[in-house]
DNA sequence: AACGCTATCCAAAGCGCTTTGGAAATCATG
DNA sequence: CATGATTTCCAAAGCGCTTTGGATAGCGTT
């Protein structure tokens, strides 16, 4: 059964002390001892109780995620699996514990405060920023440290984040397409309270200025980023006066709904109309082959998940660490769904 | 600041034991104490120290769930999140705290061990049980209180599971469509090691016997269920001497690639080729709208995590309660990808 | 008036660990 | 060989809570 430092400790005939400064790597400890001391904890397979361990030194040894729900739309990011699974490697490997909260968005900033007050984690993650976030200031505010998965735009104050850099994705991913003739561009982006969703907008519309193109409201869209919102997206615009004859998606997913609105009108993709996503590079969404099927402005939601997990371990570890910010490119990989404009 | 139970009870005059009584409503505190106590608590937003209360009681108040991350793949399966959000639900409604734990796979039993060793958990939560799988086994031993996802087949002693009716799910379909006349049907499954696949297998063999057809191995296939998958699978089989007229898919993503194919053969869904698919409903590839894009076997995987975590809650909270099963019935939705067999 | 109850509160121990402040033994030094 | 410095260990307190085992006061009974 379990065993504890105490018993430990009385099969080897020694304190508790001895044998917790063993373990623990202090040097006032005969190395004939420790050595004793560290097989007899590999044997009995002596794993020192997490909740004591915290009590005593006030450090909770944990990482909180909290994970809003919108009531209305129940949509769960998809690209949440992905982030969550590089994060947890890194805490696992830093002997962290990643403690998850799904809370209805109303009480999101309640559950941080709980969090806090209960001593449960030593620092969070946040996720899906919004454009205006109130997070960071309560966050600042509370004193834990944090880390933004993205950025939000109107805080004071500095925070630390990790993004990729959407507007210079984006404003290539345009340029893509304007080089090739193509002069009527379709966003189909994501809801407009998101923070990178505005950034995005911000990378396409420099673009159009950049190549001398007018700006057409009626080719920019916002929304849940789901199959058929990509597919409504494409069968609806391509009744305008003057369709767009490429589109800019925001998601694989979104990418599938146009590819297949596309479809079912009987134009071919990457020559009738071409297409360019967002590629988060999500593991069961592969977008290979020695030509992928896509050309995307790629970069790794999972590696983001690594790189955002380490910078957050370092702002708990070392206090006092001035905020940390990490911006990721993405690559602009060419696939099968773009091509010269038709004339 | 963070307020401890005796700064609290300090500032009323009293004792801890009485606070804390009071708190958890225990019946030997005068009602006007209580009252008092209460107020009190609230205002400063009291809320006590997890770890020492779980030191002290010794339960955790907290649900692990390990999820093994294949080195070789590195799929991280995309059901998951919509599980993880309804299971989650579920904990913190009941003060349960969810903990995720990312692992190699060849890690996993450590990380249960681990867990339990150290006292972080009440209970886990068991992710894609495998046919054989040795978790189970395992988790009996140490005395963790556990719940499948699904299910495994040759375990001796009975366990604790939700499910849903895979088997009859697939029959269901498979007879849909030798009804409508098609008698050359493909079964585009996940990976063999999987139980579910199994269980699938077996519904759809069970039709075709009952239909008086033919096994032909030509036509099943298994593999990890990414969109490529599914594309790669109707391309090449299409090349058969004698193609499918049908497709069973595994997953929403499956019936994309599927799809994909369909199109690129510039063969109509629904007309030329009928599919269906397995859809856990999940929230960002829905699949409404007054006659669905696909006929599909559908489940929520989100309410089946809102469940399985109510299940496990109870096997935590209820020791000796016997092994708890409920296996969920999908239904069969018909949607505009079927229809009766091309002459 | 003495008694036993009941209602209400508290002191203290304990959960399993870390950490402070010695104590004892060993060592080098003059 | 006495002295001070090191090395090596330990007892005890403490982290913030729960819980056991009283103590005290107020109450109704006889």
């Amino acid at each position: 059964m379990t065993v504890t430092l105490k018993q430990l400790a009385a099969s080897l005939g020694l304190s508790p002390t001895t044998v917790s400064r063993a373990l623990n790597g202090f040097p006032e400890v005969n190395p004939a001892t420790r050595k004793r001391i560290l097989q007899a904890a590999a044997e009995v397979e002596y794993r020192p109780n997490t909740r004591a361990k915290s009590l005593a030194t006030g450090r909770a040894q944990a990482i909180g995620h909290v994970i809003p729900v919108s009531t209305s739309h129940e949509i769960v990011n998809p690209i949440f699996a992905d982030f969550i699974a590089g994060a947890g490697e890194t805490y696992s490997s830093a002997g962290y514990e990643m403690i998850l909260r799904i809370v209805p968005d109303e009480e999101e900033a309640r559950a941080y405060r709980d969090l806090v007050a209960r001593g449960s984690v030593d620092g969070v993650m946040v996720h899906a920023p919004l454009r205006h976030d109130p997070r960071v200031a309560l966050l600042s505010e509370l004193g834990l440290p944090f880390l933004v998965h993205g950025r939000t735009s109107d805080v004071a104050r500095p925070y630390s984040w990790l993004d990729i850099n959407n507007q210079r994705a984006f404003r290539r991913a345009t340029q893509f397409l304007t080089e090739f003739g193509h002069r009527r561009i379709a966003l189909i982006n994501g809801l407009e309270n998101m923070d990178f969703v505005h950034r995005r907008r911000n990378g396409y519309l420099d673009a159009l200025r950049e190549a001398g193109l007018p700006v057409d409201e009626a080719l920019m869209r916002n929304g849940e980023m789901t199959e058929p919102y990509g597919y409504r997206a494409v069968t609806e615009m391509v009744q305008l006066p003057d369709p767009p004859t490429a589109f800019l998606a925001s998601s694989m997913i979104v990418a599938y709904g146009l590819r297949r609105g596309l479809a079912d009108l009987g134009l071919r993709m990457g020559r009738d109309v071409s297409i360019i996503t967002h590629d988060d590079d999500l593991s069961y969404l592969p977008n290979q082959g020695d030509v992928p099927v896509f050309t995307t402005t790629k970069s790794s939601v999972r590696e983001a998940g690594r790189r955002a997990a380490r910078m957050l371990l370092q702002l708990v570890e070392e206090p006092g660490t001035g905020p940390l910010t990490q911006l990721m490119e993405s690559a602009l990989v060419v696939g099968a769904s773009t091509g010269p404009v038709r004339k």
